[in-house]
DNA sequence: TTGTAAGCGTTATCAG
DNA sequence: CTGATAACGCTTACAA
């Protein structure tokens, strides 16, 4: 037990009393050399006794009171649902940013109720703002509203994945592009010739982006398939997916291999494929496009994979370079795009001989 | 674009500047009733304005240390992996906690970084004590000592799950026997007369209880099964699920239904049994607990519910009910059992007539 | 109904 | 090398 009690929390002024130094001195002690000024090493020891014996911990909201910095930066993952699967990428960046953060010494608070009303999302935003936070990361941020809301406070952002043209944001983009390559060819190599694709249509820039990496590949490699073949679903659900499948299966010749731009319409397509008896990947080859929880289905997915962590550490780094050009010194935005690369797992094999259908 | 640029943040007195009136009575009027200090109604909309003019925001820090509260709770997932497979719980209650605690009017900040380095680990756990928490909800707690860091300095502390023994600590429970009842008598409906187990083993309270559950409605339908169709894993991995289920299926008797303790084991499991053939629930029957994702696997698993909703909310109403006692007052902690309940999916039927495997 | 003033816990400046 | 002192932004007695 310790002697603290529930009272108050120990203060700077306690742990100076204790130490019989004054509270200046304390402060100093504590910060190490980060303070321009001096402690003997005597003092600094009674000091560092005294704190651990109040088990002194500094209260964040003076400090950020008097020096104008929180040490905080805010992550905003988006579309965050109920369950994990609707939207997984959140999830994994989170840590990776946390971790980064922590390693430049910063701390991270990740704003974590998503609703359909969007007060409260405005209230979230507040929260961040309220804590005085020094920078913001957005993962595919919904309204580029919510970009402004920051950069007209001055505070700089970064985008994810999906950013929001805002110019005063950086971003930090995925390449789809090498990974598809590599799917493609990864396909053709074992020799298949009928090869669908499932993806949202739509006009998003990184939906497009991804399409005309699959339809560039495809042709390099002589096997522009005709239109049927690509599956475009309204939504990035797993009920999607399933719906995209079953109308490919019905096509005279059915694709030996699907890509997937996804890997929650990826569920989707293996329900769907689970219940129709059609093994994977004996009957039909299947690639999604992400490598969140690819590697947990059954089979594993060969997948397109995207480089989370780095995605993380960039983006701590991007912001923390930002936060040291004092004013609007060097506070330009910049732009990162990282490569992805081909996942090979279970789920990919040669076309099967004969017929398809179970 | 906004007027304030990037400058420094609106503060209190800039508003009260601009409306033309004290500081205190900024503070009146956007504290509504809340303040005991009445503000006409005419002042009241020009302190309004004008703070939406200057886009005021109050300082958190400035707040939390004049009032003597944050107006913050955090909350600590335990055993955050890279990958939400490993440990899904902690994700789905974030949500929940979240909303509940806003709609009680505070904020959680989560603790979001966990490494085997169990520095980090206090790191994060005084940033919230830095922030100075009202109170935390701790998920799974990994050793009694970090219950205590929390206690010993009077913050209010709620378990979840898998509690330490911290008799200062509220804590919230699921109570297996329910679901698990449920589970057996809905095998035994479908006729099944060989019931596997795959759960961990270990002397841990929870998982003893589930396996007494078991047992004990497996006697109830005069079904008791003998030990070698009781796996017990080392982990609650993927893997040991894989390993446990291939074990099961050398009996001489393979089972014809399966019960497994964790929906991540289940992964495991359902990934051998798609390797090996064996189809759900054709040849065996698979029920898991949990139900985090279990859903969403192929076939959607029929699956013993945790009621993460109440669980989350639960536990924000224990936090802030010890929050109003003023001091060591009413400040005693509660326990809550909560009900689980089976979920019926599409992983169980009858037996195979004839033998089950491929 | 409103304004004045003090103080929450820190740190930075400036004397000693 | 160390100690006073002021100020960060806000709320709350208390006075007007």
């Amino acid at each position: 037990m310790d002697s603290v009690a529930n009272s108050r929390m120990a203060t700077s002024k306690d742990v100076a009393r204790r130490a019989g130094v004054s509270q200046a001195t304390v402060s100093a002690a504590l910060h190490g050399t980060r303070s321009n000024i001096r402690v003997s090493e005597a003092t600094r020891q009674r000091v560092l006794a005294a704190a651990t014996e109040l088990v002194y911990l500094p209260h964040l909201g003076a400090q950020t009171l008097r020096r104008q910095r929180s040490g905080i930066i805010g992550y905003v993952p988006r579309f965050l649902r109920e369950t994990l699967y609707e939207r997984p990428v959140p999830y994994y960046l989170s840590t990776h940013i946390a971790r980064a953060a922590m390693h430049h010494g910063y701390h991270v608070i990740e704003v974590n109720a998503e609703s359909s009303q969007t007060r409260m999302s405005e209230q979230l935003i507040q929260f961040l703002l309220s804590q005085r936070v020094e920078g913001v990361i957005l993962d595919a941020p919904a309204s580029s509203d919510e970009v402004r809301h920051f950069v007209a406070r001055g505070v700089p952002v970064v985008q994810l994945l999906r950013p929001q043209p805002v110019a005063e944001a950086s971003t930090i983009k995925v390449d789809a592009a090498q990974g598809l390559n590599s799917a493609v060819d990864h396909l053709c190599a074992l020799g298949h010739t009928l090869i669908a694709f499932i993806g949202t249509g739509g006009s998003d820039p990184v939906d497009m982006a991804r399409l005309t990496s699959v339809r560039a590949a495809l042709e390099r490699a002589a096997l522009a398939m005709p239109d049927p073949y690509f599956a475009f679903s309204d939504s990035r659900s797993a009920e999607a997916g399933y719906r995209a499948m079953r109308n490919l299966l019905t096509l005279p010749e059915p694709p030996t291999a699907v890509l997937i731009m996804g890997d929650v319409l990826a569920l989707g397509v293996l329900r769907l494929l689970y219940e129709q008896h059609v093994r994977v990947p004996d009957a039909l080859s299947v690639i999604s496009y992400g490598n969140t929880f690819a590697a947990f289905l059954s089979p594993p997915l060969t997948s397109v994979g995207q480089p989370f962590q780095e995605i993380g550490e960039q983006a701590v780094v991007l912001l923390i370079e930002r936060l040291g050009g004092t004013t609007a010194a060097n506070n330009i935005p910049e732009h990162i795009l990282l490569p992805t690369e081909l996942v090979l797992r279970a789920s990919t094999g040669p076309p099967a001989r004969g017929r398809t259908s179970p």
